[in-house]
DNA sequence: TATTGTTATACTCTATAACTATA
DNA sequence: TATAGTTATAGAGTATAACAATA
C-alpha cells in the first residue's frame, strides 16, 4: 500500500498529507488565511449593515471615539489613503456620527469629533459585531479561539503597515 | 487604581483587557483575520511574480493539473465567475501553462489541460510560496503554527461557499 | 516650500447582460 | 429550451494628480 492519506478533493473531511495539488494549497496556512478572512469580512459588513457602515466606518468612527483626531491622524492610524478617507468621513457625518470642525490651531486641519448618536452606533454596532464573532468562531474550541487571536495579533503587529513605530 | 490594564493605543506590545475603542475592535478575532488575510495575500502576489501569475491563476493552474476540468468545473471549484475565469484561462494559456481544447464528447466545452511548462511552473511556484509561508508565520512557535492551520480550515470548511457539499 | 483637505480622474477587479455555438 | 464559453459593459473600490487654503 502507499504511504500517504487519502480522501479530500477538495477539503471539508480531509484526511492530511493532502494528495492532490488543489490540496495542497488549499490547504496552505497562507491561502486559508486569506480565504476565511474574506469570509470574516463578509461577515462583518453585513453584521454592520443596519448601522449604514462598512467596517472600515466603524474603524474610523472607533478611533473618533478615542480623541480628537483630524483627517490625516485617521489616515495614519488606519492605513487609508488621503483620498479615500474624505469619503468614509463625510458618510459618518451625513449618517451624523460625527462632525468636522476646523482646528483653531492649525486651520488646514479638520478636527473629528462623535456625536452622541455616533458614539453609540459604536456602542452597539461593536456589540453586534462581537457576536457575529462569536457565532463565526463557534466550530472552534476555548483553547483554539485563544491561539488564534494571540497569533493572529503577532501576525498583525509583525506585518500590517499600520502597526508600523508611531 | 482601576481595574483595568492600560498600555497599547494601538496593539504592538498590547497589554491585554483592551482600554480604548480602537484597541477593542482592532483586537477582535474578525477583524485580525481579514486584516491578516490581506496581509497573507500581498504576500501570495508578491511570491508569485516572478511566474506572472496570481494568487487566484495559481488556484486554478492546481486544479489543471490534478485532472480534467472544463472551465465550468473551474469556476465550481474556485467559486470564480465564468467571466473571470475566461480571462484566467487566456492568462494561463499566454503563459504556456495550460491548453484549451474542445472536448470530444460534448462540443460547447473547453478541457483545459497543463502543459510541462506548466506543471513545472506550479511546482516552483508552490514551492516558493510554500518557503514565502513559513517566513510570514515565522512569529509563531510550531504549536501557534498547528492550532492556526486546524482552525482556519475548520473555519475554511464553515464559511467558504467553495466548500459547499458538492 | 510643505501640509491638509478636496475634487477629478484613472485603474483594477469583478459581476451582469447579451451573443454564439453547441446540446 | 438549456448550457459552455465569450465579449462588451457597468459598477465598486481605491489610488494618482492637480488644486485651494493654510502654515
Amino acid at each position: 500500500m502507499m504511504d500517504s492519506a487519502t480522501a479530500s478533493p477538495y477539503i471539508p473531511g480531509m484526511t492530511h498529507s493532502p494528495a492532490s495539488a488543489a490540496d495542497r494549497i488549499t490547504s496552505a496556512t497562507g491561502f486559508l488565511l486569506f480565504r476565511v478572512g474574506d469570509a470574516a469580512r463578509a461577515v462583518i459588513e453585513r453584521t454592520l449593515e443596519p448601522w449604514g457602515m462598512r467596517g472600515k466606518d466603524l474603524r474610523a468612527l472607533a478611533f473618533v471615539c478615542d480623541e480628537i483626531v483630524s483627517q490625516q491622524d485617521l489616515c495614519r492610524l488606519t492605513g487609508m489613503d488621503r483620498t479615500t478617507m474624505v469619503a468614509v468621513v463625510d458618510g459618518l457625518e451625513r449618517l451624523g456620527y460625527a462632525q468636522r470642525n476646523r482646528s483653531p490651531v492649525d486651520r488646514r486641519k479638520h478636527v473629528i469629533s462623535p456625536t452622541p448618536l455616533g458614539r453609540t452606533a459604536h456602542h452597539d454596532a461593536m456589540t453586534a459585531l462581537l457576536r457575529a464573532e462569536t457565532a463565526f468562531l463557534a466550530p472552534l474550541d476555548e483553547t483554539e479561539r485563544d491561539v488564534l487571536n494571540g497569533a493572529l495579533l503577532k501576525l498583525y503587529a509583525a506585518h500590517d503597515p499600520t502597526c508600523a513605530p508611531r
